[in-house]
DNA sequence: TATTATGCCTACCGATTCTAGGTATCGATA
DNA sequence: TATCGATACCTAGAATCGGTAGGCATAATA
């Protein structure tokens, strides 16, 4: 990966798949470009972490998929948030935050 | 772990122990405690977690280590801060708030 | 005396991300 | 027309790392 990109930490890939989902449907290809994109480009998920993320969360019933053709006329695989992953969403949201708070306590620590 | 505790993510626990150094020579134990002290509780390192941690941020240059007795009569290892791992934490932390900016940026979205 | 806290360690498990490959279609360009 | 990059899906295997669960020993405490 490029230098300025940064490796995710494990565990952060899915809160990102379900919240660039929350915004609407959208296939793997597309996953990947939305957080690239909301990031500003600092977040770079490889395929190779995605579609194996997107079986799991799956099969966690927190996504469900369907093929579809879109507008430039190939076939994709859409996924789409169910209400079971608008709650696991919110969950993971709230656990990073709590991470996040508790390593800012330690960090502000003289 | 407890319920109100969260589990770390990978990634994260080399600078928490780093941090916890900078604050003055520890041993491991002691490591484990001051975590905890100064996450208000939220942060539990286990010591499976702990110590092949340390050793593999010793075998990395990042902390020095040696036998000692302290106050209570009771021998510890004792880690130190090298030079090294003081910039190692630096990274470690600049590369955190990288994440954390980049993950706000995505949830930002609407 | 028995239990808890302190202090060190190891072996193995489980989860997850990445690297590195593979396949196929489409559009642009040489 | 041939080639190449972007789009779109997938898998296998490596590597990492934190947790669980155990072991051992000593000191403090109930």
């Amino acid at each position: 990966m490029a230098k300025d990109k940064a490796d995710l930490l494990q565990g952060t890939l899915d809160m990102l798949i379900l919240k660039a989902l929350s915004l609407g449907e959208l296939h793997g290809y597309g996953i990947i470009q939305r957080i690239r994109q909301l990031s500003d480009e600092m977040l770079n998920v490889e395929q190779g972490s995605l579609y194996p993320a997107l079986y799991r969360i799956e099969q966690k019933g927190w996504v469900s998929a369907r093929w579809d053709v879109h507008d430039t006329g190939r076939e994709a695989k859409f996924y789409k948030l169910t209400r079971t992953g608008r709650k696991q969403l919110e969950t993971q949201e709230a656990s990073w935050d709590r991470l996040v708070l508790a390593i800012a306590k330690v960090r502000q620590a003289t």
